[in-house]
DNA sequence: CAGCATCCGAACGGATACTG
DNA sequence: CAGTATCCGTTCGGATGCTG
């Protein structure tokens, strides 16, 4: 008997890139290398204690590769792997998803707001 | 200053559709409506007071519809909202990326397994 | 059949202090 | 700068029992 079973596909990648933090380090790891600090103010709610966690299991899962630069000070690098890049396209369609449902929000007359968009929409 | 503040996209995304369950459960509703017991069946891991409160939480935030037939037995029926059909794309690719997910597990010797698969390659 | 209320353990996640 | 370890409150989520 298998240690791990899914009943659907989505269940499998909500194990891997599920969870309140991975999908925005991911969409951040999107366009760049990143070293720590810099995803750490890319990402202010984020405790430090969460984003080193989240990005090991990232890591161990192989949707990211980590880089360290044997110096002093200490340099760390984060990256996309090659596997990590088959996420970009559904990781840019939640991004856009998102501003729009805050667009429609606001025009419920919800009190939200988006800081950063990637998309302008008009 | 507003109630809810998003930084990224995704973090709206997520806020709505994230968590454990309700990509399982709006995976199931892509292709039919369905009844609460069709739901329970669907997602047997799933216990009732959790299945319950994703749909409701769901509903209030527009993503699915809720039909209730008086009559006895009780009938309820879930389905998609128009604005939830916006979503069937993501959720499409949300489950391919998980099928994928397991076979490259697979093939690198992990035991783990899927048994719903909308995608059979090759 | 569909749903609500309650209890309770497990996991999540923040704050703080400390190390190389 | 990057990371580990610990403490501890909050939330998540399962099990059970009950209602119309």
């Amino acid at each position: 008997m298998p240690e791990k079973t899914y009943h659907i596909g989505v269940e499998a990648t909500i194990d891997v890139i599920g969870g309140k933090w991975k999908p925005v380090i991911l969409c951040h790891l999107r366009h760049q290398t990143m070293r720590t600090g810099e995803l750490s103010r890319a990402i202010p709610q984020i405790s430090q204690k969460m984003l080193t966690q989240q990005l090991r299991e990232l890591e161990h899962d192989g949707i990211i590769t980590r880089q360290v630069f044997k110096q002093v000070p200490p340099k760390v690098e984060y990256a996309l792997s090659p596997y990590g890049e088959t996420l970009v396209q559904i990781l840019h369609e939640l991004c856009l998803w998102g501003e729009d449902n805050v667009e429609r929000r606001q025009a419920n007359g919800e009190d939200v707001q988006i800081l950063d968009r990637e998309n302008v929409p008009n």
